[in-house]
DNA sequence: GCTACAACTTCCAGTAACAGGAAGGTCAAG
DNA sequence: CTTGACCTTCCTGTTACTGGAAGTTGTAGC
């Protein structure tokens, strides 16, 4: 496979496909005689992973340490979980600062007339 | 005041402080003799909008909006209106993207077992 | 007056995770 | 043999700052 297509595959752009090779994400592809990336299903699979994982929302250096335990068949589960669990108490911190802000931004957005008067809660608030 | 007066009284940092009238967000301070910037109330004031501004997670250019509109006398609410509520929804995206994450996360790190066994169903769903 | 030392200045680099684009080489079809 | 799609590397830009170097100024104490 070219580039353009183990990026299809993957779901990822041509531009992440070298991105992630450049960081070492993923290990450099092989090359054709002419200079061109091929790679194989082994290759495509540690992008795929890559791809998901990055959709958790794990940082690249997360989604390292997810590639490396997926790769090693002595890993331990209570290790992957730990990443895991991390990533989930993030995502509900995130949570609550969003619903805190939802329900402050919410409440001025319903108290502003929206009309032509210049008179607004909201520039108020923030001033 | 001096700069790092006006960053404490704003909360926000020195840096900011001079970040935010390099990329004219702010105007620019007036200097002291020996070029020391040096800020009065109204100053102080459209830092602490800015502050606030960004901490409702508008971006930099929405502040320049915002702060434009607080200083126009002529403004409507209905254009502030727009701003926050175009903010308002991106933010109940986020919370469905979140939410959609953390059930699927919260899912299979309660199906892992976190042992010291390789088996992991998180690995599995990634790969 | 001198010496610290804190606070100020400008300028340059780095962060995260890519995307865009220039300049040039390669491959397959017609 | 030309055209056009695809590939390469390299450099810049994005967002909203933060860190740090090198040099200047202000102030307190002796």
């Amino acid at each position: 496979m070219n580039i353009s297509e183990v990026a299809i595959k993957a779901g990822l752009s041509v531009k992440t496909v070298r991105y992630y090779a450049d960081i070492a994400l993923v290990p450099e592809a092989e090359r054709s005689a002419a200079g061109y990336r091929t790679y194989d299903e082994p290759a495509l699979k540690k992008l795929i992973f890559a791809k998901r994982a990055r959709e958790f929302g794990f940082s690249i250096s997360e989604c390292q340490e997810l590639l490396s335990l997926y790769q090693d068949e002595e890993r331990t589960s209570a290790n992957v979980k730990v990443i895991a669990q991390r990533r989930l108490e993030e995502i509900i911190q995130k949570q609550k600062e969003l619903e805190s802000l939802k329900k402050e931004l919410a409440h001025l957005v319903n108290s502003c007339n929206g009309d032509d008067r210049p008179n607004c809660p909201i520039i108020d608030y923030l001033g």
